[in-house]
DNA sequence: AAATGAAATGTAAGCGCTTACAAAAAATCC
DNA sequence: GGATTTTTTGTAAGCGCTTACATTTCATTT
């Protein structure tokens, strides 16, 4: 026997010495074995070394055992503990997960979609609703199950989020009642992107309704990053008028802005009041805490993992999930300045 | 025709008036067709929307186009930037990435090594040295092409790393230079991970050149998160003679010690020095900046992906690449205080 | 002990794709 | 123009597995 070949079930069959049926049986449904002969063959399997293969096992079952997940980015933590989460519920149901990122693009994004249903992924997580009719399609038409996380999705929608246009409008309206009024924001890029756009949104509605003009919000959209949060911050602060508060579309901004605002020299939140939205881990590091939205996303994986699972089966579920968020106070957040005449 | 149903080639071939054979040469190796009934063809596939299926693929060519990683974590940053362009350096090839964690288990890694194989995995790549012989069998008896990264591995086997012990080494006697003579470690686990070890043994020896006892090296082990390294630090601080400087064997860990010492009313590095080892993005953000080892996980990523790549090609490559690390200074290393009575 | 039914096992037909080989068509040469 | 080569396309045999159905085995009943 060629040692270095893959052992096949066919091997397996002949060094058990039943047919390669009872030895997928075996593997399969054991119940459906006598225990004597599972036994021999499970013990021809141990000696061989064997390891079913997947695309054979995939192309006569028509199933995969798989999920896929796109998310717009791995380059930060926003998405990882959501992730975790749902990958750890779905290990538990002995389903495994491929995830592949878009970048924040729809082509992008229809192409891992693709790419995913090609691999025979039994289901789909997406994040967000923001994406082209043409890709909404393809799902319907191929009737992939498909979970929508971390936003409100529409009626025809299988989701598991929260409301982003509330939460944001909630930690504007405490921004609103420490006495700020010149309030900016540092977004993440809206395009393809419904979570950032509905935080503006949010932040909006809370100016519109404390009688702010909402069209006096200065956005400054930048790339989740430290760095751009910095350039952002610089260019904000250096306008005639510059805010007392930022408010800012996740916690990479935040901390990105909590530590470009020090080394501009300017007090958090004495000076300057910032806010994040996300609550990872950092954001508890930075000094001072970051204040910020939590986003129980450990919480929202599993529901999401729970929700694609059960769609999968075709089981009834509960078709929307809305997750609660709350407000983490650290210090990032403080009065506003009496004077406003820094930065000037 | 049934539109629910996933078409298949027949369907794209019959549609496109050719045969399977062509179509199928149309979507792998395009120049072999005539661009007239490639353009035939392409255009079935896009009024179908037809997608290749993996498994039927995968069976037939006995290629999956598809790579494994086994990581210790996804918890945290330590392995984002090295597997991001791992993955991007891939993609431009054509190959997917599976990615799965093994939480520096060698059983589960083991299982998950068997699982990508099961699914094709053309090629693995594997973080360290340290896992069982048996694991190691598996690999060599199925000849599964496999690049072992983040550490020098042994003569027979393919690696793109760095010596994590000169590293270690390199920023010790850089502490010890600094004055320190009280010098205690918090590292990562050293059970199945050989980088943990390494950085402890490279600590040792700087230890041992500069005339101070490596035996006198206190090390507190805590899993990689923020707040063990606080909780470490408060044991090694509470202790009679409490050391001036602590190694820490990661940035999570470095990080996590800034703040903790923060906390417990410590000025780093007046009272106390830090430094950490890969130099992630936070590094630069605490307060003061940490004093790290820098890692080109970029380039790691990226190497290891080409040697996998040319591996699985059969292509003659370098077997072992070494990649330089450096140190980063950035403020969390000063030099001993004169009075040691600190923490006492 | 024969008849009956249930449980265990075997047989063989695909699942959707690639690819060696054969056949046909087009391009080149004398 | 016919012979030859080159390029393009088609035919059909699997790739390794599951599963409907057929067959065998074995326990149970009469």
């Amino acid at each position: 026997m060629d040692v270095s070949a893959k052992p096949k079930l066919d091997d397996v069959a002949r060094v058990a010495g039943v047919s390669t049926a009872t030895v997928s049986r075996c593997l399969n449904e054991p119940a459906k074995v006598t225990s004597k002969t599972r036994e021999r063959v499970l013990s021809a399997v141990e000696a061989l070394g064997y390891t079913p293969n997947f695309g054979g096992r995939a192309l006569a079952s028509r199933k995969t055992h798989t999920v896929g997940a796109v998310i717009p980015t791995m380059e930060n933590a926003i998405f990882a503990r959501g992730l975790q989460a749902f990958q750890e519920a779905l290990a538990e149901a002995g389903v495994n997960l491929l995830v592949a990122s878009s970048g924040y693009d729809a082509e992008r994004e229809a192409a891992q979609i693709r790419a995913l249903v090609g691999r025979g992924a039994d289901g789909i997580l997406l994040i967000g609703t923001a994406r082209p009719e043409k890709t909404r399609a393809f799902l319907k038409r191929f009737a992939t199950p498909c979970v929508i996380a971390w936003s409100i999705g529409g009626p025809g929608d299988v989701y598991v989020g929260f409301d982003n246009v509330a939460a944001a409008r909630a930690i504007a309206e405490r921004v609103i009642a420490f006495g700020h009024r010149r309030i900016a924001m540092i977004s993440g890029i809206t395009a393809m992107n419904d979570r950032a756009a509905g935080r503006i949104a949010g932040v909006r509605a809370a100016l519109s309704e404390a009688g702010l003009s909402p069209e006096g919000l200065v956005v400054e959209e930048v790339r989740y990053a430290f760095d751009e949060a910095g350039v952002a911050l610089h260019r904000l602060m250096a306008a005639p008028e510059p805010p007392t508060a930022i408010i800012c579309g996740n916690d990479v901004l935040g901390v990105g802005a909590i530590v470009a605002a020090r080394r501009r020299g300017l007090t958090v939140p004495c000076d300057l009041s910032i806010t994040g939205f996300d609550d990872i881990d950092i954001a508890a590091l930075v000094e001072p805490g970051l204040t910020t939205v939590h986003v129980p996303h450990r919480r929202m994986g599993l529901a999401a993992a729970k929700a694609l699972l059960d769609l999968i089966e075709g089981q009834p579920q509960d078709r929307h999930v809305s997750i609660e968020t709350s407000i983490i106070e650290r210090g990032s957040l403080g009065p506003a300045p009496r004077s406003s005449s820094i930065g000037r």
